[in-house]
DNA sequence: GCCACTGTTAGCAT
DNA sequence: CATGCTAACAGTGG
């Protein structure tokens, strides 16, 4: 997400909104043409993200925004105006001073489209649930976010509303640098468990963002070209190869519904915990 | 064809 | 409140 939006900030930036369509009205959400339509004639002064949302400032009309959320399978591509609407395309925005269209596609609809009124450089107030952003807290704010609960390290680490922007690739590859099981109850984590999380959280995401992201499957940029990240990654999605650290085959199980990829070897629980799981 | 799986999370049950 | 499960959708691969 923070690949897109530097990449949207850069195309969009000074940009004057002229024209926009909607194909799939769906993935507009408390959003009506009438009020997309203010968007017109303003100019796009900014491209932020916020956890795993977008938000395009712009001044039209007040201030209004558009919030995306990309959720899955959402996608930005640039198309100029002849080229056909490729399936799944459900929004289209057309700009003054470029021939290039922003397009939004999202093959499983889950992601959506938010015109917004912004006051000043706050987000909205949807997003106020929303934790902190993970490169900004410090060790003793994390432990504070953490401290207490009883939930499984990973379903925290994945709650947006603790800490935000954390996707399941991330999770899983910053707890194998952590050296820290999927399962592992916060409550049996020590101040240095959780320190060296919060380290491997701020390495493995500015790896990630440094190599342009994680592109699995067709997943691109909006400029089309693809991150790298994903050749380095080293659990997620690799579930019978061998550890890069120790050889031992990496297992992929379910933590709170989600794939999660480990090795057994180096991310190892504590045995009563262990003996849990076999017997239940 | 069927089943499991997918870069997410809102909403509901416990 | 905190936590866990499922559905929303469409496609892919076994």
């Amino acid at each position: 997400m923070e690949v897109i939006a530097r990449c949207l900030k850069a195309r969009l930036s000074g940009l004057t909104v002229s024209a926009f369509r909607v194909l799939c009205p769906a993935v507009l959400r408390n959003t009506d043409i009438i009020r997309l339509g203010r968007l017109k004639g303003g100019t796009v002064r900014d491209v932020r993200r916020r956890g795993k949302h977008l938000l395009m400032d712009t001044d039209a009309d007040g201030n209004l925004g558009l919030l995306f959320h990309l959720k899955m399978t959402g996608r930005f591509v640039f198309r100029r105006p002849d080229q056909p609407w490729e399936k799944h395309t459900h929004f289209g925005l057309s700009f003054l001073e470029i021939g290039h269209q922003l397009r939004y596609l999202d093959v499983r609809k889950f992601g959506f489209i938010r015109c917004v009124e912004l006051h000043g450089r706050s987000f909205p107030e949807e997003l106020k649930e929303l934790g902190p952003e993970p490169l900004d807290i410090g060790a003793a704010e994390f432990a504070g976010l953490l401290r207490g609960r009883k939930a499984v390290i990973k379903s925290l680490l994945l709650d947006q509303k603790i800490i935000a922007g954390i996707g399941n690739i991330y999770a899983d590859e910053l707890l194998f640098r952590a050296r820290i099981n999927p399962l592992l109850s916060v409550s049996l984590l020590s101040d240095g468990d959780l320190e060296r999380v919060r380290i491997s959280m701020r390495q493995v995401l500015r790896e990630a963002v440094a190599r342009n992201g994680s592109s699995i499957r067709d997943f691109t940029d909006a400029e089309g070209r693809r991150g790298t990240f994903q050749r380095f990654h080293c659990v997620y999605g690799r579930e019978g190869c061998p550890c890069i650290v120790c050889g031992r085959t990496i297992e992929r199980i379910r933590v709170s519904g989600r794939s999660s990829h480990y090795c057994p070897l180096c991310q190892k629980l504590p045995p009563i915990i262990s003996e849990k799981i076999k017997i239940g």
